[in-house]
DNA sequence: GATGAATGAGGGTTCATTCAT
DNA sequence: AATGAATGAACCCTCATTCAT
């Protein structure tokens, strides 16, 4: 009786080691996302994970391999989320929306993992950096498809064919990182919704695509 | 007179403190922005400093006050930049343009004062963290002021009723954003110079606003 | 019945204890042979031995009592195979050879067992030390007594008065130094064979106890 | 007054690097040798230096480093000793004769750093073993020179011609084995000393000599 | 008879920081 | 103005060893 004399609460022991590498992961990636990779200490995680030392080498083998698998978990679960947000029946322009709704939902939730993706794994050498970059990458491609099928939508007609490689390449780069500074925003300032976050965004690219798509360029010139 | 009385060749000696402590920033600016923060070492600073380390403690106190006053002067120099880039006298997307442009030189010509600024400040606790808000607040807020005036003088006149100021700094939050991205899309492959980055993000900008101030917005239900 | 129901293919499982013993010993003389004491560990050993940590604490306690068995088990195997070679009918010249040969056949058939007894065990603690240090005693002993008889066997007679313990004794020691020695020359370089090094100690033997017996000592001050 | 009040007693601070550094790797060959490698921690060597641990990674970089540099500083000692006990006038037994003594003292004074060279070197990889390997070969081959000079003396002539290279290799291998075998004796029983076992290498090795010299060799056959 | 799960303790290494000169 | 000498603290990682099943 008294305190711990409950049935299975407490710390749990000798669980299998799918999950316990789950929560080892969960506590990294909280560690990670708040300290950075350096300041992070493994008896942090540990701690945090509710077990020792030794079982986080065990399990992870160290903490580059700690570091990775990190990314590899949250990067897929951004990709799936923005993935599974899209509904391919609907029109392009609905989809994108869709997409980026998903994506703001998804970093508005998981603000340690996004800390991890976007300021952590590109800051600490390239093997890391790679592994966003690749997710970085999907998820561009994505977009760049959405906004190739929008176009053509919008044009009624297959024939855009002044949409050089990489001026969508760059819009698609500009929109994610807008997209990624305006998440901070809304995760900082907590009057704007993961919502409203989207339309704003989604507002200014649809106009920068059309533009594009239009031949209307901004000169300096002019 | 004695040992080392010739003129200065070698390495200089002696040298007036302000001097000093600008070798000493310049050194930090490059360790810290290649290595982070954790990683680079006192030890290394001094030594690409030129002096010994307890000077760099003598002059700068802390590694964290180093690191300060590293992010200070960096974060004062791209701000002055970007405002020395425009001309007041200029119409408003001039102004806007010319801000970009000098933007993207900036961080092309001082990458390493770039990574600190946007990718190690940031990682590394509050404290740091604040200094580049705080910075990033005054172009966005520069921004923000360029772009109301931007939109008045596109309309000949002063009623532009529906830009609530949310919009505006929405839409700057997102052009700061996209712009930062873009630095670092440029800075890591060589083929895109600075010049065509802010054509494709003021390309973007212009458009985003040219649909607010029409009132063109998309609409998730449409 | 169930699940391993078949014969005794893959791994065999659930043999007796006896085995199982030896097949540990054999693992951790190799491992031990090759990494030293402090390198190896029970992990490898374990793995080596195909099966779990635990049951090597079972069946033999811990880390040093492991490495005492084993080299129990090798110092014995080392004495019997030198007892075994000699033929005691045979005249004490032979019997001394054939010692010799026998002592560094075992050698090279057990390298590893031979790097336990004559690096590790004599390099980690006096109770490794000590039981390394019983083994060669009874081979100095055994070696001792050879060189008795033969000296005997040389004078015809048994009237060899010169021949005092301590230098019969001093050359045992010296005669078993050596032939280590070599045993380490033989193992290292591959063109050696055992007979080889066995027939070069013997002349060198053979020659030191003839002039001992003769008298004949070197001095110093001649 | 009282502990601690005398003049520069206790433990002095503040040393030039070159003295602490001997002071450091004084403490290593103890530790090394009476523990082995692994066994010896850096912090027992710190400490017996009576310096604390990152003084010791300061000059030294690295238990590897710090490793071989014991080697290095003890095979040059014994080597040196060696040498300095010859008088190159005298006649070559002599020579031999007084290198050999030269040998026993050397070690029997410096018993730690003949177990690290003997036992620990050896026993820890190539690169250590290296180390040792080029020590003792010097000394062979100092041997081996003084053995071609001791046979033309002994022969009047210098037609000495079937000796062939691999026996006096050979012979050298076992003079060194046996000697070391016999410092070990003579190190752990006290009544011999090393004058005595020197004595009685040197018997036996002249005897070996002697014979090798004349074709008479021991044979299995006979 | 046999094992997956788990840990206390300790070792090598590095780093920010400070004296004494 | 400037530095060689020195350290307390912490970090990554490994290992011998033990439960609970």
């Amino acid at each position: 009786m008294g305190a711990g004399g409950g049935a299975d609460s407490g710390r749990a022991r000798r669980m299998p080691r799918a999950v316990r590498e789950q929560q080892m992961l969960d506590a990294a990636v909280r560690t990670f996302g708040r300290l950075g990779y350096r300041a992070a200490s493994m008896d942090e995680i540990a701690e945090l994970a509710g077990v020792s030392k030794p079982l986080v080498y065990l399990y992870l083998h160290s903490k580059e391999d700690l570091f990775t698998a990190v990314i590899r978990r949250e990067a897929r679960a951004l990709v799936d989320a923005v993935r599974a947000g899209v509904e391919p029946s609907l029109p392009a322009d609905a989809q994108l929306w869709a997409g980026l709704r998903a994506f703001f939902v998804h970093t508005a939730e998981h603000p340690d993992a996004w800390a991890v993706l976007h300021r952590q794994a590109r800051t600490h050498g390239e093997p890391f950096a790679a592994e966003v970059t690749a997710m970085r990458e999907e998820i561009v491609a994505f977009v760049t498809a959405l906004i190739g099928a929008a176009a053509r939508q919008a044009c009624h007609t297959a024939d855009a064919p002044d949409l050089a490689a990489r001026d969508v390449t760059g819009l698609a780069q500009a929109l994610v990182g807008a997209a990624e500074s305006l998440a901070g925003w809304a995760n900082e300032t907590g009057d704007v919704s993961a919502k409203e976050a989207a339309a704003t965004l989604m507002n200014f690219a649809w106009a920068g695509l059309g533009n594009l798509m239009r031949g209307e360029r901004w000169t300096p010139g002019r």
